[in-house]
This record gives structure tokens, sequence and C-alpha cells, in this order.
DNA sequence: AAAAATACATTCTAAATAGTATGTTTAGTT
DNA sequence: AACTAAACATACTATTTAGAATGTATTTTT
């Protein structure tokens, strides 16, 4: 029952200075030697809980990001006491604000790892797929509580401004990257806003 | 004399397909051995050429990326005989419809490059950047112009709407790239259609 | 208390990789 | 024709890396 609690937690560790890692340099810029360095443990102790660097790969997206991904973006969705746009306009672009100096620096661990893998690792492309699926999803159902509520116009398309938000969002914490000031996130709120503010009013078809 | 045109001819040679590879594995993933077997010449002869792989990723990111942004994205915004609107409407929606299901799958070679290096490599950031400004400063120009016809609303913030539209732009070839089919290029295109078609008529503020 | 299983640590191997050093051929120069 | 320098090729070194094999301490089970 002890040992237990131990293995679960070295793997815990081993997958949170995994994230670490990958994060900061990168999926493949990042060894098994680097990880197990920075948890204070042997390359033993990797290879006894884990089958390979994919494996542990996975593990990180399915785990770590995925949280980062409920708690960030779906979880703040369900306060549906305010009114929609309002929602939409806090968790798209006011929550940029209170990103950390590292967290705007180093951008979307998601999307860095969509941007580093590509079409090699199938396995990795599929789990990502299902996270912004369920992503997608809490945001079309938001989308349509706010239709019928009359807050958003009922013209609008929920699914595809679901992926337009993603994917506006995704787009903003990969070009910060590469700029050194908060010019960009600061341009980018206008703009996204008046996107919006404007699900709200007529629309042009 | 005819030894330069040699030299310049290997060397690029060695460029493109160094950049045929960082688009299709990945930085990291490629190595110099890699480079060499696809361009039939020995690894002496890169190592006679660039000092090494650091040097070919900035020149990879200047040349090749520097041309292919110049020539699908800003060179088409001359086309001023058009309609602003339209105009980006083209350029950022329609234009994808064109896109070969190798660039559909494989994505923005430049955003892949900026979810890689991430931090790490300064120097390819600042060369990334200076290609984003300039594509930013295209644009801007643009709008402007249509603001001046009356074809884009005066109250439009042209700096904020170019960054929205680049990032949005770099975000759905992301997302893309964990699909495998085309639903999330449709679905976006009809809400960014929607936003551009907003930017000529009245706005919230 | 003995045996067995678990959780690691240590050591090793084999492959991949960056980079160098030293030929060799070819083109231009004197 | 003799020399020089550029454009490579070949061979080598040194390092990093994944991963396996083996050893050992600590629990858990019998």
């Amino acid at each position: 029952m002890k040992q237990e609690v131990k293995s679960r937690e070295t793997q815990e560790l081993i997958i949170n200075k995994s994230f670490d890692l990958f994060y900061e340099k990168g999926y493949n810029a990042t060894s098994i030697p680097d990880i197990m360095k920075k948890t204070s443990l042997s390359k033993g102790a990797f290879y006894h809980h884990f089958k390979n660097k994919h494996e542990i790969g996975k593990k990180v997206i399915e785990v770590i990001i995925r949280k980062r991904i409920k708690e960030g973006f779906i979880d703040p969705l369900s306060d549906i006491n305010n009114n929609v746009p309002e929602l939409l306009l806090d968790v798209f672009t006011n929550r940029i604000k209170n990103y950390s100096e590292r967290e705007k620096a180093l951008g979307c661990p998601a999307n860095n790892l969509i941007g580093e893998i590509g079409y090699s690792e199938e396995d990795f492309r599929i789990i990502l797929k299902t996270l912004i699926e369920e992503w997608r999803g809490a945001l079309i159902k938001t989308i349509d509580i706010g239709k019928d509520r009359g807050e958003i116009n009922s013209k609008v398309n929920s699914s595809s401004t679901a992926i337009s938000l993603i994917c506006a969002f995704e787009g903003v914490r990969s070009v910060r990257k590469v700029y050194d000031d908060d010019i960009i996130f600061n341009e980018f709120m206008e703009s996204m806003g008046n996107f919006i503010k404007n699900l709200g009013i007529q629309q042009v078809n």
C-alpha cells in the first residue's frame, strides 16, 4: 500500500518534470537524461515506470496538458451567471493579461507540441485532436446557451465561431512568442474584443 | 567565375533540402546527415559551405520562409484594383482551399518553427519577428487604403486588425494539423469571412 | 522469519550525431 | 606548365543518447 503511493508519486514527478522541459525546450530537444536530472533520480527509475520517451510524451499530453485546458478554458465557461459575450471576452482576452512572463514567452504548450510534431507522431496528434474537440464542444454549448438567451445573434454559427475563437487564441499565443513585449496581446485583444461583441449584434451573411 | 556559380548552386541545394526536412520533421529532429543524404553530397560539403546547423537554420528562415511569406501573403496585397475586404477575404480564406494536402497536413513552416524553438534560439526568434513585422506592415497599409476608399469603416484599428488576421490565420493552420480533414478550414473560413465583412460595416466600440 | 515483489541505482552497450582533419579533384591564375 | 585556391569526399574523433542488463535496498506477502 505504501509502495503504491511511492510509485505514483515518482511517476507524477517524472511526468511533471517532463512537462516542464517539453514546455521550455520542446519535445525533441529534451532527452531522458535531461528529465531525470530534474527529478534527481536515475535513468533506471525512468525505464522502470515508462517504456520510452514516446510513452511519457503521451502521458504528458493526456494528463498535464488536458488538465490545463480543462481548468483554464473549459471550466470557466460553466460560470453561466455571466452574460455569454462577457464570458467569452473574459476567457479569450482578459485572461491573457494574467499570464506570467514565462507563459507569455513560452506560449501554449499544446500548440507548441502541435507545431513541433506535425505529422510524425500520429499518436500525439490524435490525443491533441481529442483535447481540442472537448474544448470546442464546451464552447459550442456555451454559445448555444447565449443564443437561447438572446445574448448571441441567432444567425451566428456556433461551431464555426468556436473554432475561430480557438484558432485566433492559439494563433496569438504563438505569434506572441516571437515578440518580447505585450503589444501583440493588447492589439489582439482590441480586435478580438470587437469580434466577440459583434456576435451579439447584426451580422452580414 | 564558374566556381562561384557552382558554389551558389550547391548552397541553394543544401538550403532547399534543409527547408524540406525542417518542414516535414521539424528543426530538432533533422540532422545534418539527414540533410546531406537528400542532397546526395557528403558531410564535408556541408561544413565547407556552412559553419553549423544553427547557421543553416537562420538561412532557411531568412531566405526560404521569407520568400514564402512575401510571395504568398504580402505580394497579393498589392492587387489594389480589388476592393479591400474582398482582397483580405481572398488572401485569408479562399487561398486556404488551394493548399496541397501536404501543406494542409504540415501547417505553416514559420509557425511550426515558432512552436518548436520557443525561447531557446534567440537568433531565430528575432528573424521571425522581422518577418511577421513585414507582413503586418503590409497589411496595415492595405487596410488603411481600404479606409481611405471608404471600403473599411474608419473606426477600425488597422494595426490590431492586422495582428488579429495574422494570428487567426496562423492559428487555423496550426489547429488544422491535428485534424485529418478540411472541416476545420471550412468552419474557420465562414467565421473569419464574417469578421472581414464586418470590417466594412458598423462596429461596436 | 523467509521468500517474493517492487522501486529504484549503477553500469554498460550500441547507435546516432556534431564537428574536424585530411585527402583529392577541378577550376582559375601566373 | 606550375601554382593556387576552391569544392568537395573520406575517414576519424568525441559526445550524446536510448535503452538494456544487472545489482541492491525496501516493502509486502506468505
